[in-house]
RNA sequence: GGGCCGUUAGCUCAAUUGGCAGAGCAGGGGCCUCUUAAGCCCAAGGUUGUUGGUUCGAUUCCAACACGGCCCA
C-alpha cells in the first residue's frame, strides 16, 4: 500500500469512529414500518422527495396577518405554508395536526368532505417528523387557535427516523450537542438562540461597517501563529511540505493591514487554541477584532460600549446586564487591591509577591488557592485578577492599565510606569473584550519578542513567538492605533442568557 | 488533572432493602367531525452505557473503562 493510500485510509477510518457511524443502534422496526408507509401512500405518479413547494408563506405572517379574527370566524383565503409535523390529534372524519416551520407553529385541520376519502386518508397516515407542504383557508377554531382548512396537501420529504418527544423534546443535554439538528427541530427556545446569534454577529457588522470599518480577511493557516497567549493546532502543507498553525489571533495579520494604510479594518471569525473545554471555552470560537489608526485605547473603551450597546438592543436585550454607557472602570492594580489586599507594584517580583499571597489574610479567608510554586510574577498577578476580581465583575467593567510584562502588544502607558495601556472588559464574571493602544515602536516590539523567548526557553508554553514579517511591517511605520477583540461567544452567552458556550455554538467540541 | 453525580424502550421518565424491568408519548390494529400534552379500547416494544468481579441469582452491590453534567484545578 502506497503512503498516500494509507494515510487515506487511516483518515477515513478515524472518520468512521467519530462519528460513531459503526456502532449506532438500529431501529429496525420503527424504521422499517415509515419505509413502508411511505411507499404504499405514495400517490401515483409522485415522489416523495419533490424538488420544491413554491409561493409559501411563513407561518409567523399568517399569524400576525390574521391576528385580528374572532374565535369561530372563517375567512375564503388562501395560504400555503410548509414545514414539519409536530402533533396529530384525530377525531375520525376530521383531525387537526400542528406544523411547524422556522417562524413558529400552525394549526391544521383536515376534513373528510373537504379532502375527499383517499387524500384524508393518506393524510393521517403521514408519519409525525415528515415535511410537508400544505394550503387551505385561514379560519378560528371555536376555541381560538388560527388554523388553515387543509384543501390541498404534499409530503414535501420522508423522515424514516422518529422524532424526539412531541412534548417534552430533547432532555438529554448530550444529545442536544451531538445531534443538534434534533434540538432544533424539537425546540424553539434553540431555535431562537441560534436567530439572535445571527443578529448579534450581524449587528457587530454593521455597527462597524456604519462607521468606515472594512471587513477583510486574512489567513487561517498561518506559518506562524500570534497575537495571544495560547497554544496553537498544528497541522502540515503537503504540498510545500511544511508546518502551518491554525490562527490563534488576527492580532498581528490585521495591523499589517493597518501598515498599508486601510486604516480601519475588523474581521469577524473563528480562532483556534489547543486547550481545554470548559463551559467558557470552545477549542474553536468566534472573535472580532477591529483596529482603528489615529486611535487610542480609551477611545476604542467608549466604542467598544456603543458597539455592545447597539448589538443589545439589535436582539431587543432585556436582562440583567446594564449596557449603557459609561460602564464602570478601574485599574488592574486598584482592583487587585481592593479584592485581596495585595499591591502588586509594591512586590514587583515573583518571591515576594508570592510572599505578599502567602501572608495575605483576604486570600486565606476566601478559601482560594493560589500556586506560587514556579510561577512568574505575570502569571501571579493574572492569577490574583482571574480568581480574586475577574468572578465579581457581573455588571459590564473596564479594567484597565495591565502591568507591561502581560501584555505584549501593548504600548506602555503615557504616564504610569510598570503599566501598558490596555484594558479587558469584563460581564457576567467573564472576560468578553481586550484592547490595547497597540505598540508600533518596532525596536521595542523586538524587545518584547525576545522577552518572550526568554520565558519560552524558561518553560513557558504560552509565550508570543518572534515574528520577523510583523517587525519589518512596523519598520515601514503603524500610526498611533487602537486595537479591540471581542469575544462573540461571550457575547451572545451573555446576551442570550446562557451559562455554557455549548449553548450558543452549533455543534460543541465533543469528546470521540 | 481531581471530587461529586448521572447513563433503564425511538423520546420523556419510574422501579429494584439482590429474585419475571413499568408508565406516558411516539410507532402498530381499532373507535371518534372543534381538538390542542386530545380522548377511549387492544396488542407490541428492553443485552438496564461497556467489561470484569462478588453471588444460587446482578438492572440493583464492587472495580475498571467510556460518554456526559456540576464544582474545583
Amino acid at each position: 500500500m502506497s503512503k498516500i493510500e494509507h494515510e487515506q485510509q487511516t483518515a477515513q477510518a478515524d472518520a468512521a469512529a467519530s462519528n460513531g457511524s459503526a456502532e449506532r443502534p438500529p431501529l429496525p422496526e420503527l424504521l422499517a414500518v415509515r419505509r413502508a408507509k411511505a411507499r404504499q401512500l405514495l400517490p401515483p405518479g409522485e415522489t416523495q422527495f419533490p424538488y420544491s413547494y413554491p409561493d409559501t408563506k411563513p407561518i409567523q405572517e399568517v399569524h400576525e396577518h390574521f391576528a385580528h379574527l374572532a374565535a369561530g370566524e372563517e375567512t375564503e383565503d388562501l395560504r400555503r405554508v410548509a414545514g414539519r409535523l409536530a402533533a396529530r390529534r384525530g377525531q375520525g372524519k376530521a383531525a387537526f395536526m400542528d406544523l411547524v416551520d422556522r417562524s413558529g407553529r400552525i394549526q391544521l385541520h383536515a376534513r373528510l368532505d373537504v379532502l375527499g376519502e383517499e387524500a384524508f386518508s393518506r393524510l393521517l397516515q403521514i408519519d409525525l417528523g415528515d415535511l410537508l407542504g400544505v394550503q387551505g383557508v385561514v379560519m378560528r377554531s371555536n376555541r381560538g387557535e388560527l388554523s388553515l382548512r387543509i384543501d390541498d396537501y404534499r409530503v414535501l420529504a420522508k423522515s424514516l427516523r422518529p422524532p424526539p418527544d412531541k412534548h417534552h423534546g430533547l432532555a438529554d443535554v448530550e444529545t442536544r450537542y451531538r445531534q443538534r439538528e434534533l434540538d432544533l427541530m424539537s425546540s424553539e427556545e434553540t431555535r431562537q438562540v441560534f436567530i439572535d446569534r445571527a443578529r448579534i454577529v450581524s449587528a457587530v457588522r454593521s455597527h462597524l461597517d456604519q462607521r468606515g470599518f472594512i471587513e477583510v480577511e486574512t489567513p487561517v493557516l498561518q506559518p506562524l501563529y500570534g497575537g495571544a497567549l495560547a497554544r496553537p493546532f498544528t497541522t502540515h502543507h503537503n504540498a510545500l511540505d511544511r508546518t502551518l498553525y491554525l490562527r490563534i489571533a488576527t492580532e498581528l495579520y490585521l495591523k499589517r493591514c493597518i501598515v498599508g494604510g486601510l486604516e480601519r479594518v475588523y474581521e469577524l471569525g473563528k480562532d483556534f487554541r489547543n486547550e481545554g473545554i470548559s463551559t467558557k471555552h470552545n477549542p474553536e470560537f468566534t472573535m472580532v477584532e477591529w483596529y482603528e489608526a489615529y486611535a487610542d485605547y480609551l477611545h476604542e473603551a467608549t466604542r467598544t460600549e456603543e458597539l455592545v450597546a447597539d448589538v443589545a438592543r439589535a436582539v431587543s436585550y432585556s436582562g440583567e446586564l446594564d449596557c449603557s454607557s459609561p460602564w464602570r472602570r478601574i485599574g488592574f492594580v486598584e482592583a487587585v487591591q481592593e479584592a485581596s489586599g495585595i499591591d502588586i507594584m509594591a512586590h514587583h517580583d515573583a518571591p515576594s509577591l508570592a510572599a505578599a499571597i502567602a501572608a495575605s489574610e483576604a486570600v486565606a479567608a476566601s478559601g482560594l488557592s493560589i500556586d506560587t510554586e514556579g510561577a512568574s510574577w505575570p502569571q501571579l498577578a493574572d492569577d490574583l485578577l482571574s480568581k480574586f476580581v475577574e468572578p465579581q465583575l457581573r455588571q459590564p467593567t473596564f479594567i484597565i492599565d495591565y502591568p507591561l510584562e502581560l501584555s505584549p502588544f501593548a504600548r506602555a502607558h503615557r504616564s504610569k510606569p510598570g503599566l501598558a495601556e490596555r484594558w479587558e472588559a469584563f460581564a457576567g464574571g467573564m472576560e468578553i473584550a481586550n484592547a490595547f493602544s497597540e505598540l508600533n515602536d518596532p525596536d521595542i516590539q523586538r524587545e518584547r519578542f525576545e522577552a518572550q523567548r526568554r520565558l519560552a526557553d524558561a518553560g513557558d508554553e504560552e509565550t508570543q513567538p518572534y515574528d520577523q514579517l510583523f517587525l519589518e511591517a512596523l519598520e515601514h511605520g503603524m500610526p498611533p492605533t487602537g486595537g479591540v477583540g471581542l469575544g462573540i461567544d461571550r457575547l451572545v452567552m451573555l446576551l442570550t442568557g446562557r451559562s455554557t458556550i455549548r449553548e450558543v455554538v452549533l455543534f460543541p467540541a465533543m469528546r470521540t
